[in-house]
RNA sequence: CGGGCCGGAGUAUGCCGGUAGUACAUCUGCUUUGGGAGCAGACAGACCGAGUUCAAUUCUCGGCGGCCCGACCA
């Protein structure tokens, strides 16, 4: 892409009153912007990373044996009445509106009486389990305090799968399944290293879920881990005398991190498919409740831990992975010159093989360039100077580490 | 939801009960081009309402909005 045809601006400052880093440096390229507190907007550059992240999440599902589906915002009270969670007592986020009829409506905060409900037209038998289903969807949440840039916000894209198993043997299996995929999302997206699996407290539904807790102080959660075993405990969990049998934590071993929580996996066991009639018939012909578990990950959470993890002093700095680009290459030419003639061609030569390349193409100063380039943090910098004509090189750049070597142009596309 | 701070050009800020100043950005022109260039000129601003006052951007109250701390996070 063009960068003089990129509508968004790079800005020197921060807006006032934005604190958190993420926020910050993601408002200053360019990739997001505020609508209202706890409300953003994902501009070109954003949601080109944030898609990186829903396709390697949606990778890591389908490989599961997930199956995608989009279900609506828009919800019916009855559903969620049969599970006692319309009650704003119960559930203290709800969005609610309202009909031109007067009839109650809900924007979802989560689906498992939606998604419960309209699996009972597909699962009938035992046959017809177990069954993997999971989207991309937009979440309102009426959260008392938005803070943390995009790391808590009340709108937002969540990925939810839910898993529909005969008994909670097979369903053990699964969540062990989810675990390992959850592993592998967090570390192709670059924070492996530094999440964690963590017993956190179950809810109603069973005595602990999972949390995926990365270690950051720009973290809400406390969490006490032991590294020996890669494992850690919520700090709600951390007096429970169970928790340690369970878990194989020794209290002794602990050490205290401020952590995101970038992902969680829940059992549900029977609650929804009994209040919303989902059941089975057995080899035997006996009706029997479907065995559930849910499991969370918010894509944009999860690009908000990636910068305050890895961005420098200079700007933002993507993995590889996430990157909306591969390359930025910047030319030093002006319009029409020999300079921008070469990188006009190498940019052609990109696009071609396929190469997602932006192309910094502007006329304006060689140091202001640079500077954007380094608040954008796109993985390699490609610049074309007065080398591609007295040497017929290109400086090479590293983002991540400031690393430069020079390069042919056949380097550049082999 | 409790507490605190805040609200002015696109952004960031200084001063002020009496003509709203500056920097950056933007626009025009000339020069400049390997780390946020220079000169000249131009455009552009007080969240809303009430009160006090001869006079309110400034003081007081209320609303709305923003941020932070705490609580909450099914």
């Amino acid at each position: 892409m063009r960068q003089s045809r990129l509508f968004t601006k790079a800005r020197r400052e921060a807006p006032t009153g934005e604190v958190a880093k993420n926020a910050q440096l993601l408002v200053r390229a360019g990739y997001i912007h505020k609508e209202m507190a706890g409300v953003y907007d994902f501009l070109p550059l954003g949601l080109r990373t944030l898609h990186k992240i829903i396709g390697i999440i949606r990778e890591e599902m389908n490989a599961i044996g997930g199956e995608e589906v989009l279900l609506t915002t828009l919800q019916n009270p009855e559903i969620w009445k049969k599970s006692g969670r319309w009650d704003d007592t119960v559930v203290d986020v709800w969005f609610k509106t309202y009909l031109k009829n007067g009839g109650e409506l809900g924007l979802g905060n989560t689906h498992e009486e939606p998604l419960a409900a309209l699996m009972t037209e597909h699962i009938s038998s035992y046959k017809d389990l177990p069954r993997y289903i999971y989207q991309f969807q937009n979440k309102f949440r009426n959260e008392t305090r938005a803070k943390s840039g995009i790391m808590r916000t009340r709108e937002f894209i969540m990925k939810d799968l839910y898993s529909f198993s005969k008994d909670a043997d097979s369903h053990k299996e699964y969540y062990e399944k989810v675990a390992i995929a959850y592993e592998n999302i967090f570390k192709r997206v670059g924070i492996g290293d530094k999440t964690y699996r963590t017993f956190a407290s179950g809810g109603s539904f069973s005595k602990y879920s999972h949390e995926y807790q990365t270690v950051c102080d720009a973290g809400e959660d406390t969490i006490y881990i032991d590294v020996s075993k890669k494992l850690a405990l919520n700090k709600e969990v951390y007096d429970d005398s169970e928790v340690y049998a369970t878990s194989g934590i020794t209290k002794e071993n602990l050490k205290e991190e401020k952590a995101i929580e970038v992902g969680n996996i829940f059992t549900l066991g029977t609650k929804f498919s009994d209040a919303l009639g989902l059941s089975y018939k057995n080899a035997e012909g006996k009706a029997t409740s479907v065995y559930m578990g849910s499991y969370g990950i918010g894509p944009a959470r999860l690009m908000g831990t990636i910068v305050e993890l890895l961005s420098d002093e200079k700007g933002l700095v993507w993995p590889e992975s996430v990157a909306p680009f591969s390359i930025h290459l910047v030319s030093l030419g002006k319009s029409g010159d020999d300079i921008s003639k070469i990188a006009d061609a190498l940019y052609e030569d990109f696009v071609k093989t396929g190469v997602e390349v932006l192309y910094d193409d502007r006329d304006m100063s060689v140091g202001q360039k640079f500077t954007e380039s380094d608040l954008l943090g796109i993985p390699k910098r490609i610049v074309v100077g007065r080398d591609a004509i007295a040497t017929g090189t290109f400086e090479v750049c590293e983002r991540a580490n400031g690393e430069v070597v020079k390069k042919l142009r056949t380097e550049l596309l082999a």
